[in-house]
RNA sequence: CGGGGUGUAGCGUAGCCCGGUUAUCGCGCCACGUUUGGGACGUGGAGGCCGCAGGUUCGAAUCCUGCCACCCCGACCA
């Protein structure tokens, strides 16, 4: 194995997809299209999906769980969803196998076993929730219903990427009910605001709260609100959706509800979903040509202790230590480990630990134990200070959240640098291909100019900014009158 | 799904055009010893159905066909 990690700035791709392996996060499996999670990757999600879940529940959510197969004709029932998804759906026809009678050790599908109904393993789960809401909400007094699950999902994906886009990808879809669209609409900006909120303030990346235009829209929605992050590398990548889905899946599915004047009407829905897709948006926001870069709020270890040693009772002393400064970081909350691998010398340890993005190196060696310092380490700046062993964890306590705001601030005025204002198609261009990043421009609001500027340039449009603020201008393609700048981005 | 490329030990590779000893080298791995403040060194050792399946041939890593996987570029997409 090289030991290297290919740089961002000679082919950043690469140093993504290296980067995804080497760091221990995940690799590709003998299933085209999915990934295997690999421990370190997973505990990383697990943080993200801990503290997520800790926000559904305080926004009033429960969690359940769905199967992972929808009839066809459940799937179908609402059509723009069904043809939205349809062209990467898996299908499962058949339900045995048997030994082939002409190649003996060899099972093939019994072609006896054929599905009555074929079932489309879910890209989403709007279909057999909604066909199950309908058997849970009868009046007003039902509603709201407010659950998320977390599951996996299937969209049959050409070119997949680790974490990016694969085949199968684990998420949460919030899915719920309500009796009037302005309830439901409040919902939907909520679960986007806590989404953003997740985004910033927990993994430390910028994103900006946004509405789908038409042909960026959820199949099925009426309105697509969205979080955008912006990418190292000047690429956008849409890191949440939360949708505003109206009464089409009440209608599909036949959902009505007697309100309290004792008339029926059809229930309001929202469904709203992060993946682990999110993985792709950490790295690729924070990390260096050194390997990952963890906010701290992710670190499976916040800190990593080294000892560097050459007899076995420097070891003993050290180890000793160690585990003191384990223990105060852990009354602070602030998780620790010590590596004592005796299989790797001191600097092979200090480049897996940066490799994998442990915020805080500690390395405690013979001058240490002498002087009552230790070498602390930032991951983060790649810094290093001697600090005296009495102010150590209190410090560490401290470092902990000036990294994760420093990280944030970091990537925020990345991301604020790369928001290029421009009001002519020609320096639309240029600006997008020297310099990459959002483009904010007018837009002249018809699908036709969106789809004109995607092929000329392969920008699209990520979002209408929550926050645009009215200002009259022309489209930067047509000309044509517009009432406020949208964000164009080349994107995952 | 279209175009291009690549599959040889855990990883990276030589050999392939032009078929012919025991398949090359580096890293990693194992054992022992010396080491240990930024990816250690020495000695010894293990590890290969040459991507898979057929075919051509006295003989296939090498030639032919099909399939599979991965990478890059397009279309699609969270």
């Amino acid at each position: 194995m090289s030991k290297k990690l290919t740089s961002r700035a000679e082919d950043y791709s690469k140093w993504y997809n290296e980067l995804v392996v080497k760091a221990d996060l995940a690799e590709n499996s003998a299933v085209r299209g999915c990934m295997v999670i690999k421990p370190y990757g997973y505990a990383i999600w697990e943080k993200m999906q801990a503290e997520l879940d800790r926000m559904f529940k305080e926004t009033g959510h429960k969690n359940a769980y769905f199967p992972l197969f929808v009839p066809k004709s459940l799937f179908e029932a609402e059509e723009k969803n069904a043809e939205g998804f349809a062209k990467e759906c898996a299908v499962v026809t058949h339900y045995r196998l048997q030994n082939d009678p002409d190649k003996p050790g060899k099972l093939r599908v019994d072609p006896e076993a054929k599905l009555e109904e074929e079932l489309v393993v879910r890209p989403t789960s709007e279909a057999v929730i909604w066909n199950t809401y309908k058997g849970w909400i009868q009046s007003y007094r039902d509603l709201p219903i407010l659950i998320n699950q977390w599951a996996n999902v299937v969209r049959w994906e050409m070119r997949t990427r680790l974490f990016l886009r694969t085949a199968e990808f684990l998420w949460q879809e919030g899915h719920t009910a309500h009796a009037t669209r302005e309830e439901a609409v409040r919902e939907t900006e909520l679960m986007n605001n806590v989404y953003a909120s997740f985004a910033e303030n927990f993994m430390a990346i910028p994103v900006i709260k946004g509405v789908k235009t038409e042909s960026e829209r959820f199949a099925g929605a009426v309105d697509t609100y969205c979080i955008e992050a912006l990418m190292q590398d000047g690429k956008a990548l849409q890191a949440g959706t939360s949708h505003f889905l109206g009464q089409n899946f009440a209608k599909a599915f036949d959902v009505k509800f007697a309100n309290k004047e004792g008339n029926l009407d059809y229930v309001w829905a929202t469904s709203w979903g992060v993946s682990t897709r999110l993985m792709g948006a950490l790295i690729m926001t924070h990390s260096d040509d050194n390997g990952l870069v963890l906010p701290p709020n992710l670190a499976p270890d916040q800190v990593v202790i080294v000892p560097i040693y050459k007899s076995m009772e420097q070891l003993d002393e050290i180890s000793e230590l160690a585990q003191v400064i384990i223990s105060e970081l852990k009354e602070k909350g602030v998780s620790a480990k010590l590596d004592d691998r005796d299989t790797l010398r001191p600097g092979a340890k200090f480049a897996q630990h940066e490799l994998q993005g442990v915020p805080v190196r500690i390395a405690i060696g013979p001058k240490d134990l002498e002087n009552r310092t230790v070498e602390l380490a930032r991951r983060d700046t790649l810094t290093k200070e001697i600090v005296p062993l009495d102010t150590l964890t209190g410090k560490i306590e401290g470092l902990m959240e000036e990294i994760q705001v420093s990280l944030y601030k970091r990537a925020l005025e990345f991301r604020d640098d790369h928001i290029t204002e421009v009001d002519s198609f020609e320096a639309f261009k240029e600006v997008l291909e020297t310099k990459g990043g959002f483009i904010s421009a007018h837009w002249d609001g018809t699908a036709e100019t969106e789809a004109k500027i995607k092929e000329l340039t392969k920008a699209t449009i990520r979002c209408i900014p929550v926050d645009a603020k009215e200002e009259s201008g022309n489209c930067v393609l047509t000309g044509n009158p517009s009432s406020k700048r949208v964000l164009f981005a080349k994107a995952y």
